[in-house]
DNA sequence: CCTAATTTTTGGACTAGATCAGAAGGCGAC
DNA sequence: GTCGCCTTCTGATCTAGTCCAAAAATTAGG
């Protein structure tokens, strides 16, 4: 079928290869590409959605349409840490920490880490970007009896080298699931994306040199910002 | 804010909690949901989309809305089949030849196969379902030379227990990505979705025991019916 | 019973608007 | 300069429908 809505993605699919918008540019609004294309907005606004799964653009929330970046290529099972990774990319990374706080785990998070009953954690929330685009958001959760007084060190550095020089510890084996599903609202927030939008969320727990479960990690990606690559040989 | 998608969103997700309806069953008509609501189809069909982006609900194009099953569990890095692994999570699988044919590489293939010049391959397309459900489409990408006679043999077992027994290869290393994003057309047929949902896609790349790039295959999974589980010891 | 034509049901595409809330930018008071 | 207000712009939510195409159910004919 040859219709209104197939024709639109088409043209802005081409336009997009064709270079008339570059990464990260701001499309016309919705009003002004409805009226170009002779529509309505709800129309247009279903095509944009098309292109939007398909991963060639993504929305700031009430703030526009813009076209996406490549790909970063992650790889969950390397222990290599976000900002070499993205350097590795030619891509510049940046980190914001949220928010910091100690407390009773939810019944979530102590399913995750086997807690038999309520436990403290402590609960690190942080924001990550990639070539100043807010892409990821992460929550970690440590058992906080294997990592006493951690509030007082600096949290926006790789927690694996804190581990590792403040307590000793080495994630030696880790497991993580990956799925795709919707932003929950403080996430959906942090990633300026509208709530109930379409994110990857990749649930990661770690075990430290001696077998014990110390942390998890919770990470929401803008789906189209990000690929899984994992090659059988490199671990 | 407390807006009426909101709403309708929470209470329809009450009741697939609540057990009003149960795995795999059709929800009412967008219709008489809307009715149901005191709303419009388009409002109601954005809150049925907000549930299903987060996995509680699936759609069959013209045929209606279902509630999806518990993900399945994937592992790409293993090598265990899919009945195999449907079993061991006391699910039914089965397996539809939709298409075998030699013929040169597209320029996609050609490119993950790291082919030099246009190339012959043989390519087989699969419909898999687990409970019933179409939940997977696979294209795999043979390398014709690798590979002859194929197309006499029985292709609707494990192409790797294939190879092996016929070809004498086995998969020693491979390589995959994961990426979220939109069904092409001959997918979005296949799995009867409409034509620019998302799906999740995996593309793999097989190399057998003497380091020599055999074949490469991509699925398409429903987003809802899979999570991909990979434990960094079990390889 | 089976097959084929027909009707009904379903979601998909579409129109033509209104209202709302948050983001961004400009402007004035200090 | 900077802080707060206020306007403008944006997408998000919402109304009230129509028409279309494919799927499913029903019916009629053999």
């Amino acid at each position: 079928m040859r219709t209104q809505l197939r024709t639109i993605k088409g043209i802005i699919k081409e336009q997009i290869a064709g270079g008339l918008y570059t990464c990260q540019q701001k499309l016309p609004s919705e009003r002004e590409l409805s009226e170009l294309f002779q529509t309505t907005r709800i129309i247009l606004k279903d095509a944009l959605i098309g292109l939007e799964t398909e991963g060639l653009i993504y929305r700031e929330e009430r703030r526009g349409w813009f076209v996406s970046p490549p790909r970063l290529k992650y790889n969950p099972l390397s222990r290599s840490h976000f900002h070499r990774m993205v350097a590795e990319q030619q891509r510049q990374a940046s980190t914001r920490v949220l928010d910091i706080k100690t407390e009773l785990a939810s019944s979530d998070v102590a399913k995750v880490l086997e807690l038999k009953s309520l436990q403290s954690i402590h609960r690190i929330q942080r924001l990550r970007s990639v070539d100043n685009r807010v892409v990821l958001f992460v929550e970690n959760c440590l058992i906080t009896t294997l990592f006493p007084g951690l509030l007082q060190h600096d949290l926006s550095q790789s927690l694996t080298s804190l581990y590792k020089e403040h307590y000793g510890y080495h994630t030696v084996h880790s497991h993580f699931d990956v799925i795709p599903t919707a932003a929950p609202e403080h996430v959906a927030k942090a990633l300026n994306l509208a709530e109930g939008q379409q994110i990857l969320k990749i649930c990661r727990v770690n075990y430290n040199q001696n077998g014990l479960l110390m942390d998890c990690e919770f990470e929401y990606w803008r789906p189209d910002a990000v690929m899984i690559r994992i090659d059988s040989n490199e671990h």
